[in-house]
RNA sequence: GCUGCCGUAGCUCAGGGGUAGAGCACUCCCUUGGUAAGGGAGAGGUCGGAAGUUCAAAUCUUCUCGGCAGCACCA
């Protein structure tokens, strides 16, 4: 090693398999690639340096660990929609001087950027946007890295105009070292690592739509210009995203609550729900599986009143802090007087339940309780109503009239940790049964506008965070996304198609009982106040039943399903046969449908199996002479012919409701 | 609520300043046929609503209501 006086140090890079290049220098990432090969120089995006991600034109100045990234590599998707990203925002700013450039991140499956400019982009700005974006790629502009002195980058993005960037700037703390990336012309703020080149980039994107988001995430905020795009590693890859949207797209819910006759929605009750017979049948189900589920955990169901004067609210602290999200109706006979107004200015008023949990607090109240008695739990299928703004609505996944699976536990301190890993217990069988293995949990802590005193949110919170360490389960933290009367586990699973959905919740209480005074009698024979868990497992009725269509794409599991069989007639010479199959099936309480139409078979099976009935039972001329019937399951071409007897026995035990 | 797009028969969609179209579904007739659409005939909308421009509006303009996507909010 020769290390003479004016002459840069050697510097060693050791590759993945171990094996180690020693150079005179400084030396970049391209030049590695280029002395490993040409093939790697060309397909080279960006270097891991011990760990960390470069751009390969930054020099690399001490021995290192190092590996280069192509687009085989996973991580190569953020770098590629990132520049992606820049691509775009160079192109709109090619097309439409005077646009403001703001924040662009890598999203799940692509990237969004958002623009300030008067006139926002349509659609029919992306196909332009894309074809310059073409453009730039193939002018293969080198894309380089600058660092930059924080008060010139300010200085030189406010006098061009990008005032949302000189914000960015100035906002980013003293410890940044901030970097810009030119690539071509145009250069843009960016922590980096960049591709060396916009050629790189390839043609694997594309601009998928336009839409206003508000400056910071904050409604008060103005608002931008968004363009989402999706950007991938190849042609193929993209396809595959494409084509994944398009199946997402088929098990939309509304569609097939459509399809299978479960529900519809009209505008003049915007927000609920009209249950169809089909759809009915499902929730009823549903909602009786879950009344057995809780009896056997030790909980006593009870109904509580819809409307409730103003003054229980203001009590709660309902009025204060959710009455924006609540419906109110004045106390007063409608006035039928012609020109007078309908209802009086002072009428008094009263408010439809948004929540159950302050009326689940008055049933508790009646009469005294002793400690012993707790912990109390009451359940209710509690309708509730929220008035949620119109542009939140969507299809029965956000509703404003909505029917909760809720319950509360009263119980004492000492009960906490217990009753909430029982909970957990219930919760986790119950998503079993219901065909969603997996879960997350988030433990989500106090937010700004919220009830009660810090030293009761320490307590609640430490609560919570003890009894999922005893229960054994991993969980994240979701800070500031509390109710407002208690933090909450949040349970989040996993759908068909690995989205998640916030369903499950458990809430630890100790501001309620306080406000709306409730006591029992403790050991000691003095007052005590109970710790109220609010608790929900499915969340509502409407929304999961929502996730359960998407997630099954409509093929209930046959415990849910509206219709378990149909049995469908080769022709007329089998109605009365058709009528006993049905008639055997009927009194071991299966749902069953006969289909007796003058239709060919083929007809009957395809218009069947378009409905996600489960079991198509086909009988002719062989199986009447058999007593039998020929079997066709959803999903399957095949047929098998079975006993008549053996396929009651058979589809009856498979009907059952899920026990836990 | 905010931004953009959309609003034609039960559903999916075409059309576009001169008195509404297709496929499926529906009704009737023929057909009685073995596992994802047999054939024929018929009925059904005044084009989300209101106002305006025009000799004439579903078609253009404005307002309004609703839907969709995203944002914000949220179960």
């Amino acid at each position: 090693m020769s290390d003479t006086a004016g002459n840069p140090s050697p510097v060693n890079l050791r590759l993945p398999d171990g094996s180690v290049r020693t150079f005179d220098g400084p030396v970049t990432g391209t030049t590695l690639a280029e002395d490993i090969g040409p093939g790697l120089l060309k397909a080279a995006l960006a270097i891991y340096v011990d760990g960390e991600l470069w751009d390969l034109s930054r020099p690399i100045e001490k021995d290192s660990d190092v590996a280069i990234l192509t687009k085989k590599d996973e991580a190569a998707l953020d770098l590629l929609r990132h520049d992606c990203a820049h691509v775009m925002a160079e192109a709109v700013q090619e097309l439409f001087p005077g646009t403001q450039v703001t924040i662009g991140p890598n999203i799940e499956d692509g990237f969004f950027y958002d623009f300030a400019r008067d006139k926002p982009f349509t659609e029919d700005d992306l196909e332009v946007i894309e074809k310059k974006m073409h453009e730039i790629i193939g002018r293969d502009e080198a894309i380089e890295r600058e660092v930059w002195d924080r008060n010139e980058a300010i200085d030189y993005f406010k006098k061009i105009g990008e005032h949302y960037k000189a914000e960015i700037i100035a906002d980013l703390p003293d410890t940044e070292t901030i970097t810009v990336y030119r690539q071509g012309e145009w250069l843009d703020l960016c922590r980096g690592p960049h591709l060396p080149s916009t050629g790189k980039l390839g043609d694997a994107f594309k601009l998928m739509k336009v839409a206003g988001a508000y400056w910071r995430g904050d409604s008060k905020n103005e608002m931008l210009t968004r363009i989402y795009g999706t950007c991938w590693a190849d042609k193929k890859q993209l396809k595959a995203y494409l084509h994944r949207l398009e199946e997402a797209a088929k098990r939309d819910h509304r569609k097939l609550g459509r399809e299978m006759d479960l529900f519809h929605l009209q505008e003049e009750a915007q927000g609920s729900v009209f249950w169809h017979p089909q759809g009915y049948t499902v929730w009823l189900q549903l909602e009786n599986y879950i009344r057995n589920r809780l009896k056997d955990a030790g909980y006593q169901e009870i109904k509580t009143p819809q409307l409730l004067d103003s003054k229980f609210w203001e009590q709660s602290g309902h009025w204060e802090k959710f009455r924006e999200n609540m419906f109110v109706v004045p106390d007063e006979v409608p006035s039928t007087d012609e020109g007078a107004p309908i209802v009086s200015a002072d009428a008094r008023l009263m408010a439809l339940k948004p929540m159950n949990c302050p009326a689940h607090v008055q049933v508790f109240k009646q009469g005294i309780k002793s400690y012993r008695d707790l912990p109390i739990r009451f359940a209710e299928f509690g309708c509730c109503h929220r008035n949620e703004a119109h542009g939140a609505l969507h299809g029965l996944m956000r509703v404003r009239q909505m029917t909760q699976d809720d319950a509360h536990i009263f119980c004492r301190e000492d009960q906490i940790t217990s009753e909430s890993v029982a909970f957990c217990d219930l919760l986790s069988s119950i998503y079993r049964d219901l065909g969603f293995p997996d879960f997350k949990v988030l433990l989500a802590t106090r937010p700004d506008v919220r009830a009660g005193t810090d030293e009761v949110w320490d307590r609640a919170e430490k609560g919570l965070e003890e009894a999922l360490n005893t229960a054994g389960i991993e969980f994240d933290y979701a800070p500031g996304e509390g109710a407002f009367y208690g933090p909450k586990l949040e349970f989040h699973l996993s759908d068909a198609i690995g989205r998640t959905w916030q369903c499950g919740t458990l809430q630890l209480d100790f501001v309620l009982p306080e406000r709306l005074d409730a006591t029992y009698i403790g050991e000691d024979g003095s007052k005590h106040r109970p710790v109220m868990l609010h608790r929900a497992v499915l969340g509502t009725l409407e929304r999961f039943l929502g996730i359960m269509i998407e997630h099954y794409a409509g093929r209930l599991p046959l415990w849910l399903a509206p219709t378990q069989v149909v049995v469908a007639t080769i022709t007329q010479s089998f109605d009365a046969y058709a009528q006993k199959v049905v008639d055997q099936l009927e009194a071991k309480g299966m749902r069953v449908k006969i289909d007796l139409r003058n239709e060919k078979i083929n007809y009957k099976v395809r218009e069947h199996s378009h409905a996600k009935v489960p079991v198509i039972l086909v009988v002719g001329q062989r199986e009447m002479e058999q007593n039998q019937v020929s079997v066709r399951r959803l999903g399957s071409k095949d047929q098998t012919v079975v006993d008549l007897d053996t396929i009651v026995t058979e589809l009856s035990t498979e009907a059952k409701m899920p026990q836990g």
